[in-house]
DNA sequence: ATACAAATGGACGATTAGTGTCTAATCGTC
DNA sequence: GACGATTAGACACTAATCGTCCATTTGTAT
């Protein structure tokens, strides 16, 4: 599943025109407008709306399982990998949306379109985290037995306060503290 | 043309879906959802979509109307107020669309809805101020023989001024620097 | 309880906008 | 000029929206 420029670049210009209109009310016209180029050839790249959408939100989850694998990658301690990853993730498939009034039908869509991709980023996610824990508990870092849990339990309840905190109400930097004050709970649970 | 306590309430609901879908894709189901009643009572109030827009546009006309007659009647000098006078035109009936990406088409609406009212108001604008300045030259606080004109045509040429500012690129804060330094270049020529 | 007005959901035909497809014409590059 | 890429424009079809209507519900006053 690669992508050449043009593709791109279209994918570039739709994103805006999504989080701006939702997925109905923006046309094929709106997007090649925004692209620049006409109706015709952005079927030449797209053969549907829905294909297009598709190709967006599987693109959007390549690269930001890439960034959240380079997050968990990185320097520091495990808490604050994860908590880098959980960021990186939030900051590629959640918060370009969250600004759309029209972010729960863009939601919807992508679940209806593009929910394999969705719930195997997921997945993955889960996958990641559990494995940063099981490391660092073989290094004697975190002692998972004070909570007597394994390392993908606590990976899911990473990623559901993740989930669960983004929806409640709050603006950008609420959720982020929010975020942090979680992650505080955990170091101290099982360091 | 009075409106009663719903058909302002309507309207209050209306203008951002204006602002945010621009006139075609706003829907009158928008519209009667941002206001929170049903579809029917929303055509109980207004007739067709394109009297509710003719409604919003008389509205702010009148507003904004009264805001520079109590900016020309408020304190400080001739420019000042002039200055005051243009802010407020500025502020109720172009500020409020600038930020919408479909503001080009809100605006060639509005001239092909409410083309008398809008231009009614201009020209009221310009008999405002060009009498503000005749009061200032009966009172010898501007001397507009200095540029051998008459008040009205000062008036014309401030509001002409306005007009192509904003017009011109560059964000708000631009747009108020470049206003304020036309009417320091005012003052500086009739003072 | 009854009467009345206001508001609603739902359906309607008519109209418009959008989708996906196709072709002939145009553009840019070799 | 030849070539592939891109385009405008038209097409049939579908979906959305408009404006209208009415039976029903909701709220309020009597």
């Amino acid at each position: 599943m690669e992508l050449d420029a043009k593709s791109n670049h279209i994918l570039d210009a739709a994103l805006p025109v999504f989080v701006r209109h939702g997925f109905r009310k923006a046309s094929m016209a709106d997007i090649a407008r925004a692209a620049n180029i006409s109706r015709a050839s952005l079927y030449l790249s797209f053969g549907s709306k829905e294909e297009l959408f598709r190709a967006g939100s599987t693109r959007a989850h390549a690269r930001t399982m890439r960034q959240v694998e380079a997050a968990l990658g990185g320097n520091g301690d495990v808490f604050s990998r994860i908590e880098s990853a959980i960021a990186a993730f939030h900051h590629g498939l959640i918060a370009p949306f969250a600004s759309s009034s029209d972010a729960v039908e863009l939601f919807e869509v992508n679940m209806a379109l593009a929910k394999d991709i969705t719930l195997v980023a997921r997945a993955t996610l889960v996958d990641l985290l559990a494995q940063a824990l099981a490391d660092a508990e073989a290094a004697r870092v975190v002692a998972l037995d004070r909570v007597n849990s394994k390392p993908v339990d606590i990976a899911n309840v990473v990623v559901a306060a993740m989930d669960g905190i983004k929806h409640a109400p709050g603006d950008e930097a609420k959720l982020q503290a929010a975020m942090q004050l979680f992650m505080r709970l955990l170091r101290a649970a099982i360091s």
